[in-house]
DNA sequence: TTCATACTTCGATGTTAGGCGAAGTATGAC
DNA sequence: GTCATACTTCGCCTAACATCGAAGTATGAA
């Protein structure tokens, strides 16, 4: 007994639900303010602030300072990675807490997760790659552009250079859990996802996971990525 | 706010220094009786019965009554995909409860992952299965086993059609915490440490995650998983 | 300097839930 | 039948912690 990583802490952390709900709302990959995550958790400010100052002694959430605000985000891949593992399970189980909304089909069809695409779009983006044999399976990690795909992402607009010299990991796998399949995660996954925006494809909805593609952005997308 | 599944409930269940505790043990793959788990937990055997109960409502974990026994195990095979990202997450933290005491290395080399292969040896031999092209990516799901692969499973002894008939993927990837490297899951991986162990190449540690190999079975393993 | 905003810290309250003793049920052995 | 084992249920206690009001600190604006 007692061997291995201590993942009731961890647990604990997730397990209240203002927590939860500041985490997910964090999934959403912009960093939030303390007043903004009080009111998404539904709490006042004093008791939010004393759920973040938790949050960021577990490692969970990392804090940044500008004027009189404080910006939270999620800490690391790993922690959206985490999470949305989670989330997979629950859904998996029916745990869901709001009834399937209006804003539940644009969820599954597309969402940011933490900060790269998931969603019935996002498993499409790498099936898409992986069938053009521009991504594939590699001994060294989870997943790896070929020389194929290093020009096809560049030639989109993604600085590859610049992705090679972080030490984060440029492809990773993560486990969708509307799709219950993987879509592509890591720093190449988040490059993406920029670049969509940035080029005015689709633009993420206030308060809200969904990412809206317009028409234009769609049907240059389906036509970048074919099933 | 409150879109998405409910991730505090799980969390919540996994929080629970006891529970947790429970959940830990019950990684080793084996089915325990309340009052094995009572005693891994450091609790009586009413206060067990109690978080037995909250897990199995909870979806984590199955009983099977047997005589006056009743063995919980594990409910499926994300939930000890989803343990594992959390414990991937607290050893990144060096969030570990025991001091890297004599059993952690040989945690480290092999263990087991529920049902499966982990550490070390886990990881060397996905690695090796890839780089000898017997498994590879596919846009179905993760992994996917070539025919070579196939071939090669079936010459070890693993009883390929069972595999296809069930409805579980026969082959996922699983991020090893001590790694922080995928190794394979799936009812191949269980199928294929079930062999290992009737071969008598290795045997579970009683009361750990450690898997022992005997000497000719390591000599074996690494032959046949070479780097 | 004065005021306002953004947030933290302190202190008190109240609910929750983990813990265990005691009693109850179920299965098996004799 | 009686006894023993394996486990559950009940009831009570206690400790932990989420919550918020009030007061304190830091930053920016006027």
């Amino acid at each position: 007994m007692k061997e291995g990583p201590d993942i009731a802490l961890i647990g604990s952390l997730i397990g209240d639900p203002a927590r939860a709900n500041m985490l997910t709302a964090l999934m959403g990959g912009q960093a939030l303010t303390a007043t903004e995550l009080a009111a998404q958790a539904g709490v006042t400010l004093q008791t939010a602030s004393s759920h973040l100052a938790k949050l960021e002694a577990g490692g969970l959430l990392t804090q940044r300072k500008q004027g009189r605000h404080r910006y939270y985000a999620l800490s690391e891949d790993e922690v959206g990675l985490m999470l949305e593992s989670l989330m997979g399970f629950a859904a998996g189980k029916g745990l869901t807490r709001s009834r399937p909304g209006p804003k539940d089909p644009a969820l599954r069809k597309a969402r940011v997760c933490y900060n790269h695409l998931a969603g019935d779009y996002g498993v499409r983006m790498l099936d898409s790659l992986i069938a053009a044999r521009q991504i594939e399976m590699t001994d060294d990690d989870d997943l790896a552009l070929t020389d194929a795909g290093r020009i096809r992402v560049e030639s989109l607009g993604v600085d590859y250079a610049a992705l090679r010299k972080s030490r984060r990991p440029i492809c990773r796998t993560c486990l969708d859990w509307s799709e219950r399949r993987s879509h592509l995660a890591g720093s190449l996954g988040e490059a993406l996802l920029t670049l969509f925006i940035e080029n005015g494809w689709a633009k993420r909805e206030q308060n809200s996971r969904a990412i809206l593609f317009t028409a234009a952005g769609e049907k240059a997308f389906l036509e970048l990525f074919p099933r």
